[in-house]
DNA sequence: ACGCATCATGCAACCGGTTGCAGAAAATTA
DNA sequence: TAATTTTCTGCAACCGGTTGCATGATGCGT
């Protein structure tokens, strides 16, 4: 049903070459037989199977994007840059949702059977077995948000979270908090582990600073609200806390209302990511900026750099993040 | 590089059919050779490849997902659901981000090239245009949350939009508001228009019920935000609004606590979707729930059933919706 | 107008699979 | 055991393109 090169090569009355070769960036056309075929091609309204010519040339232009994360509201704004990106330079993204407990090799073997010309890993919370697993099977892999080491055996792209950790507690310690709290994300995620002893180190070696902290099961909104709802219930509530994410950190702000507790008076929260909903007026959430737009658009050169360079040395690209004054956090007093 | 089906029919010391046969379902393959090719595939890790077989068999597996919608936190949920549902299903979500004034022809195009088995456009927003451009081409397409009509070109799954507006006013008249309001979506959107024609039937009918009606530039926080705003800027206030969706009623509730009035005391809302964020205790609205997972399934089973019939009937599929009772309308007086 | 370099074109093989067909092997029946 | 049916198997063509190579056409210089 669909018109063919050959359909068009006949109307054009020249060989199936000629055409495959004005569809194709830099082949030797002559103007006459180019002109014969594009206006064949158009009456017929034909264009090139991309996946026919990729048998050939080995190039699909689909990149896979993984990610296990599609209840945190910050991943649809994560999305929407990867979408936007990769379409902008003419790639497609094929989407795979990972649940809990995934068979690492299935996905890969799903990504290697469309032989994707590269994998986008967009999560903080997935298993680094994930990366490695495409590592082993040749395809170009970077790992968005990833853990950030100093040897990196895949790319990374993404924070320091332990940096974020330690301007954290710096932060709120200025503030003048005697008592802060880290309430982190999954303790098996390497975002939650490393912000945790960002804080940690800081807030120990704090003057007179007393550090508590305890880990939500996921990053969301439930979660936040869960975990806080547990720490006021009990008998040492920090006076700030540092959230693992900021939708960790609205559950918070749910509960620490809900126990008709004010913020900042009593309670001080910061978050990390500053996703559009940290703006919002009735949240207003001091937090750490994540630069998701520049670990996007770096990600994404990173993969297409791979695909011409695949043995490519791997790198760790962190950028830096700061804090963004709202209304959850006592102010300096100056 | 990769292991290919000729490397496996080497190493197995049978024909290349032989080993093409043992992948395929229900092809006549002896236990002896197929044990013979299993070990060898295992050996070398092979699998085969789609994309190279889909040009035989006609099917890629891959379905074209098309939103324009990245900045409301309900389509994280939904493209949850749809990909979660594809993969269930075997499918691949090709996922495509239309941003404003993208062209329709362009989007046709890039899904044909890949030949996608089908196609899904998940939005309210997006012109019918879209539908018809795949329908024309070929494309099982269905609409999810495309526009309730008797008699429909293209597949539609969702909800009954003007029937959803007389929910709303029939629910603020019952609750004894005397002004009501409509704080639509962008006027462009189909279902902004239907929710409008339902509210506005039944508000105009109601005895002593005085309507107005504005809309906001988007399905997004700020928009609702900033309509709202202005709404109480101005003389001709309502006691309760029914706002275009949950995302436009959280930001009128920021506009409202802005203004320092309180709901439902001062002003009532209600929304629809009934989106996750609807129940957050902070939040806590009043809505109508749509049925988006049983929308998503139907979808979902729509496009594959038309992979089988490429010229069935098209159809609506319609759910129903019901009120979700939370904390942003008065109580009924009883 | 002639010789030569350059460019354009078609042929045919190939990418990694699938499948109709015909003959071989195995299973069934008598 | 032979005849007949059924199940397997490999060959070769095909899906929709790309590309190296040899040949033919064109343009250039003189």
């Amino acid at each position: 049903m669909p018109v063919t090169l050959k359909d068009v090569a006949v109307l054009a009355g020249v060989s199936r070459s000629a055409v495959s070769r004005t569809f194709t960036e830099g082949a030797s056309v002559s103007n006459k037989t180019r002109a014969k075929v594009e206006k064949a091609a158009a009456e017929l309204g034909y264009f090139p199977n991309a996946l026919a010519s990729s048998l050939t040339t080995g190039r699909t232009k689909l990149i896979g994007l993984i990610s296990n994360n599609f209840h945190n509201p910050l991943f649809l704004e994560i999305f929407d840059l990867f979408t936007r990106g990769l379409q902008d330079r003419g790639l497609r993204p094929l989407l795979l949702n990972i649940a809990e407990g995934d068979d690492v090799r299935a996905s890969v073997r799903l990504l290697t059977q469309y032989s994707v010309d590269g994998a986008i890993l967009a999560s903080s919370t997935l298993s680094p077995d994930f990366a490695q697993a495409f590592l082993q099977s040749n395809v170009p892999v970077v790992h968005s948000f990833g853990r950030f080491a100093n040897a990196p055996s895949v790319h990374i792209v993404g924070i320091d979270n332990r940096a974020c950790g330690r301007m954290a507690a710096e932060t709120l310690i200025a503030r003048g908090y005697k008592h802060i709290g880290f309430m982190g994300g999954p303790e098996s995620a390497t975002s939650t582990q490393d912000r945790f002893l960002g804080v940690a180190e800081v807030a120990r070696a704090g003057q007179g600073v007393k550090f508590t902290h305890s880990f939500a099961e996921a990053y969301s909104f439930d979660a936040g609200r869960d975990e806080m709802g547990r720490l006021l219930a009990g008998q040492d509530v920090a006076d700030a806390y540092f959230c693992g994410d900021d939708v960790l950190s609205i559950g918070a702000l749910s509960a620490i209302r809900t126990a008709n507790l004010s913020v900042p008076e009593d309670i001080g929260i910061i978050g990390l990511n500053d996703m559009e909903m940290a703006r919002w007026e009735n949240i207003n959430l001091t937090t750490i900026h994540q630069p998701i737009s520049q670990i996007i658009d770096s990600s994404i050169d990173l993969v297409v750099s791979m695909m011409d360079e695949p043995q490519r040395y791997p790198e760790a690209r962190i950028f830096p993040c700061h804090i963004v004054e709202r209304g959850t956090l006592k102010r300096l007093a100056s």
